[in-house]
DNA sequence: ATGGTGGTCCTACCA
């Protein structure tokens, strides 16, 4: 039975509720991970949710920002909310799905954006978010989880690694979220936990492809400056159950849409 | 160098 997992950053889970719907009538995906739902967890929409057919749903919200969530058709267990860099923000949440392959251990990432200026010493945000990427890095080697435990990691990294993750690398190279050291965080992160990138496992890496588009774009589509920041990842043993990878990107062009467009990992387990 | 849009919640802050 296959597995078809989906991020998406939905830039508040209230206003993309439709969008949710719309989402699942395209993709059809067991398990959805939500990123930026901006709602604390008491005012979660999960009835509406599970109507949508996702009645498990592990939930790490606060009032405003961030907050991220795994929405299954399975049961979830083993729920855990994750916090790096310091402070209490929502932004990591992790569950287990069973599979007929045994457990599936499950994370969703809202890393941190990390302001406008590339520079730790004098913007604090772009430091926190080095921070972040380097303690759970860290957390990952000291865990030691062996790199046959089957363990999927998705989310909004806020990082697009490689040249063709972007809309043009000389034009962005000194702009946050593609520069070299969140890169080489980001990179560190995936070796600490032995990931693979699902989706450049079936893209070849001189295709360009995009995850997100800013709001302050006119013509986004036209114009096509788009970074990929969303992420699936998965460790060794599910790379020979990757079955696909599609990114959503009719998504963008939807009535009062997010920025960002889901991203869906078929695994064949 | 600046401002462009959209979200939260009501005044800026964050993306």
């Amino acid at each position: 039975m296959p597995l078809k997992i989906t991020t998406w950053n939905v830039n508040s889970i209230r206003k993309r509720l439709d969008h949710l719907g719309w989402l699942i009538e395209a993709e059809r995906p067991d398990v959805i991970c939500l990123q930026e739902t901006k709602v604390e967890a008491a005012g979660f929409p999960g009835g509406d949710i599970a109507a949508l057919g996702y009645p498990h749903q592990a939930v790490a919200g606060q009032k405003g920002y961030n907050g991220v969530a795994i929405l299954s058709r399975r049961p979830l267990s083993d729920i855990e909310r994750l916090h790096w860099g310091g402070g209490e923000a929502a932004r990591h949440v992790a569950a287990r799905v069973a599979t007929g392959d045994g457990p599936l251990e499950l994370h969703t990432l809202y890393v941190p954006a990390g302001g406008d200026k590339p520079d730790p010493l004098t913007n604090p945000k772009f430091a926190h978010k080095l921070d972040y990427l380097a303690d759970l890095a860290h957390w990952w080697l000291a865990r030691a989880a062996a790199p046959e435990t089957p363990i999927v990691l998705t989310g909004d990294l806020n990082v697009a690694p490689l040249e063709t993750d972007v809309w043009s690398h000389e034009r962005l190279r000194r702009v946050v979220t593609h520069t070299e050291i969140e890169i080489a965080h980001l990179d560190r992160l995936r070796l600490a936990g032995h990931w693979v990138d699902a989706v450049r496992h079936f893209v070849p890496e001189t295709e360009k492809i995009y995850s997100w588009w800013s709001y302050r774009t006119p013509d986004w589509d036209g114009a096509d400056k788009g970074r990929r920041l969303d992420h699936v990842w998965v460790t060794p043993p599910l790379v020979p159950r990757l079955a696909g990878a599609t990114i959503l990107r009719e998504a963008r062009g939807w009535p009062r849409p997010s920025d960002h467009v889901p991203v869906s990992v078929v695994l064949d387990v």
